[in-house]
DNA sequence: TTATATACAAACATGAATGTATGTAAACAG
DNA sequence: CTGTTTACATACATTCATGTTTGTATATAA
């Protein structure tokens, strides 16, 4: 075989993660064989291996090309504006942003299944959820600023504390995502997301 | 080996559905071999294909066993006590038993584990995620047949509607239910469980 | 009391997945 | 221009899980 250019290299690096989300996502991990992955990536094992030391690391990189993007963008959506929205607003767009990729950008749905319903946390995966616990209190931190801005500014009820309606929101938006997920085809629970959003948004206003 | 009685081999199918839950808990159901089911219930394979059909069938009567007997409570703890106790009360009371059972009951809090983060719904599992749809939809209608009681009793904004309300409740307990699986050693979540539950229904409260 | 079905254990056959080791042609550095 | 490293393909060794078949002692029915 040819031997690649580094940018033939990084391609192949790029179609490998992608057959790995694809069939990951389509028989779950553990029933995803590297030789699969290889095939339907038009290469051998010896290109998986090559780039990745075994199919947890292969799981890693996928899941990290979602989340670690994600992650950054959190703040422009939900603080970097701070002063120009309402900050109930600020939130429903947050969660609706969220939504709205998940509908649109099938990486990143195919990587939410995967890691909500394909894939077992066990062994060396274990470890993947205390790091997703850890992202979720920094989420529900960043909501409770949000909250203490709409406190601040009167749009809520002021017997509720800005970290119980945080926390509240964050579970529900667990919640929610867990079961956009789960209606795989069925569509009839994915089409009312953003209206559920909006309700739990009203259910704080004053 | 000396042939059972009819209630040995009862005994004998229960050890092996115990032993199952317990090994898909710890390492998670496609690195469980029905070999490993086995021995860790001190029987042979044999045994094993005796009473079930294969690792899915096990795998769908452990989940039964916990589920089906769920259900028939549900009644009991939302809509039984009717006119008795507030509703509010009502939805909390049960939501808080449900936790309830998870920290005491270890079959319940295996299965449940199993069920969210030790198992892939692709090929014969994938249709339990309907089967949980369909549980989800006749909850959040008897949550919101609750609802609608203290609607009537004036216990609730009258602006927000009880099937609104309802789903947002489900999608909450969903999420709480799911943080609640995942932080499994930590004990920082699960124990104030309670306390998010009694703070999700007071942000209903007029 | 005897024939049959039960409740398994044990042996057999097959397939699939993983990891590693080896081979190799071409890119790239010097 | 040449030695070395890169980017894989190929071959090898091993382990493990599944499903099926067969064997068998005994509970149970007739």
């Amino acid at each position: 075989m040819v031997r690649k250019t580094k940018e033939d290299a990084e391609i192949t690096r790029q179609r490998i993660i992608e057959a790995a989300r694809e069939l990951f996502s389509q028989n779950g991990v553990s029933k995803t064989s590297l030789e699969k992955i290889a095939k339907h990536a038009g290469v051998t094992r010896g290109a998986v291996y090559w780039h990745f030391e075994n199919k947890t690391a292969l799981f890693h990189t996928m899941r990290e090309q979602v989340f670690l993007p994600f992650i950054d963008r959190i703040d422009d959506t939900l603080l970097a504006s701070a002063s120009e929205t309402n900050p109930l607003k600020r939130i429903e767009n947050f969660l609706l942003a969220t939504i709205h990729t998940l509908n649109e950008d099938q990486a990143t749905r195919q990587t939410y299944e995967v890691l909500m319903i394909k894939c077992e946390y066990v062994d060396e995966l274990a470890d993947v959820l205390q790091q997703i616990l850890i992202n979720c209190s920094d989420i529900v931190e960043k909501i409770e600023q949000v909250y203490q801005d709409a406190h601040r500014q009167h749009l809520i009820n002021p017997n509720h504390s800005p970290a119980d309606l945080a926390m509240d929101t964050h579970l529900f938006f667990g919640g929610l995502l867990h079961m956009w997920v789960k209606d795989i085809e069925g569509k009839r629970f994915r089409n009312q997301a953003e209206a559920l959003v909006k309700t739990h948004i009203n259910l704080r206003q004053k």
